[in-house]
DNA sequence: GCCCAGGGGGCTC
DNA sequence: GAGCCCCATGGG
């Protein structure tokens, strides 16, 4: 493992902790809605999931149970707002059903093997590709597992980094291999590129001259 | 009005 | 296994 690798991702990562600040992604909620809501963001903005995570609340829905219950068009009534209703309801279905004939609906037991065979699982569900089980396995279960999402791909490329290989596991292993396995250090920087993502600055090729990383992206020092 | 967002599945070749 | 298309609302 390279040690100037390993300093630049520490540097980036206190570039933008100094620049955006703390993000707090799911602080203290339930494991069980941080992985409704991970499903339910999949290519849609958050401002839309919270209005259907509030909706499911408001009818006692936010449970393994309800959602089994629930026909496929009321849950899709239900999240309506983010987008994909149809589809993200059979998702959630799914996952509500496998998570009950295998762990009678115990997120605690889910938790309790291997990262990496619940990851394997976890892809077999419908619904559940790379980065929701990977938001799944840090968020809602406290794994140090890095969540790539487009953001990061588009940082990374940025920045002059670019893995060999196109795929989610060439960018996740950047990360893995260079940094500690630190869940508070992965859930953060995770959010943090989806801030600096969400800003002006990745509109610019290369990043605009005020953004907080522009000075690495000159000096290319992640290739 | 037009574009895309914190993806994933299914199909084709 | 890479390349398409589909899903669909809400905010800029």
């Amino acid at each position: 493992m390279s040690d100037k690798r390993r300093r630049t991702l520490l540097d980036i990562y206190h570039r933008l902790l100094a620049s955006f600040g703390p993000q707090h992604w799911w602080p203290g909620e339930e494991p069980f809605e941080v992985i409704v809501g991970a499903i339910l963001t999949q290519s849609t903005a958050w401002s839309n999931v919270e209005k259907s995570i509030t909706s499911l609340k408001k009818v006692g829905a936010l449970s393994p149970a309800a959602i089994r219950r629930l026909s496929r068009e009321e849950l899709g009534g239900l999240i309506h707002s983010c987008g994909y209703y149809n589809m993200k309801a059979l998702k959630l279905k799914a996952f509500a059903g496998w998570l009950g004939d295998k762990y009678g609906d115990s997120l605690e037991k889910m938790f309790a093997g291997e990262a990496a065979d619940l990851r394997e699982a976890l892809l077999g569900v419908h619904g559940v590709g790379e980065e929701t089980a990977d938001s799944i396995l840090l968020y809602a279960g406290g794994k140090p597992v890095f969540v790539i999402d487009a953001y990061t791909r588009r940082i990374c490329d940025r920045l002059g980094f670019k893995p060999k290989g196109n795929k989610y596991s060439h960018y996740q292993k950047l990360f893995t291999d260079n940094l500690p396995p630190d869940v508070r250090l992965f859930n953060e920087y995770h959010a943090l590129f989806v801030a600096l993502g969400k800003s002006h600055c990745l509109k610019s090729q290369p990043l605009c001259q005020g953004c907080c990383l522009a000075e690495l992206c000159q000096k290319k020092e992640m290739r």
